[in-house]
DNA sequence: TGCGCCATGTAACATGTTACATGATTAT
DNA sequence: ATAATCATGTAACATGTTACATGGCGCA
């Protein structure tokens, strides 16, 4: 279900396409919601069949033509609605940590390499939150408080990969320990 | 690709049915994998015409018959190589974050309201590792190695969690200055 | 009398991934 | 030449959830 709603939520700041849609996904969301242009032309459908998005054709020259998806007031009202649920946790699927869980089976050296692997991913990571196109996108925020949720939403991130690399890190130097 | 390979070191530690499956699923790798038992009844069909495991009917009196599923030569030589594949980060899928990005719809308490619910499920969550159940399924490793990466296991999630209980009331602090 | 444990499964549905399919324009 | 960008979609498949279906035993 969040994935209609995350779409809803982009479409309440501006109606786009498809197309757009997976832009944001890929340059703002990226970091707690992914998605497929199949799964986001599919969701598409399905928005304006129960009539929370409308659709306009615009006609353009030389590149193919453009649905942009206006959301409807029930959308809206769905949206306000959906963002007030009380939250769960998250399910964690962690291939890493099933990987571990029966990793007796692999040399000392050969753990370590998949460990410090992990750790070059949660790096990586960690460098895109850094960068200023992050923190801009933050100062988009509608309103004073939106900015600040938008900020915490980073430092979210930040803080849990920052958590997971120090794991990574103490589990490693104890491995060491471990023949 | 992972709920397969976590059911063979199961099943290479002990040959077991279905049902017992879903029981070490729940209580112990709850925590960073979780299957219902329909996944693990059709995993079970999918193994088993892969050549990955055998089956032994094992009548019982009383209660129903036991399928019990035994790991072949070929299982474990999958899962051996399984193991050693290089990690990713897990695709993140918050709903929690969803949520707050488009939060502003709320009033501040409301938004509080939200994160403090979140907060106490990570407490509930935190609780269950301290417990003494926890503690010992990490003993049962059969090496000291497997009881170190076992402990490493507990360590990622009770670290992973408490920074995001850190980040919650550090969150839930902010917000009180924006009305 | 009703619930939980034991033990199996199927069916329908929802969600997510990968590959297939088209076709013009612009930059290297 | 060839790759990337713009822009749409479908088909097949993989994975995950919920509901339906059965049936005896022991406990409160």
């Amino acid at each position: 279900m969040s994935l209609k709603y995350a779409m809803l939520g982009f479409l309440d700041m501006i109606p786009m396409s498809g197309y757009d849609l997976k832009k944001f996904f890929d340059s703002s969301v990226r970091f707690y919601w992914t998605a497929t242009h199949s799964q986001i032309y599919r969701t598409l459908t399905e928005l304006e069949q129960e009539g929370l998005t409308t659709v306009e054709v615009v006609p353009q020259t030389d590149v193919p033509n453009k649905k942009l998806y206006h959301i409807t007031d029930k959308g809206r009202e769905a949206l306000r609605v959906w963002v007030g649920e009380m939250p769960e946790l998250p399910p964690l699927r962690h291939k890493l940590l099933v990987q571990l869980s029966w990793a007796d089976r692999l040399t000392t050296p050969e753990i370590i390499i998949i460990l410090k692997g992990y750790g070059h991913c949660l790096q990586e990571r960690l460098a895109l939150y850094g960068t200023a196109g992050q923190r801009e996108l933050a100062e988009r925020g509608r309103t004073p408080r939106e900015r600040y949720l938008w900020n915490a939403l980073r430092d979210n991130g930040e803080s849990v990969y920052r958590a997971e690399l120090d794991w990574v890190n103490r589990t490693i130097e104890g491995l060491e320990a471990h023949p």
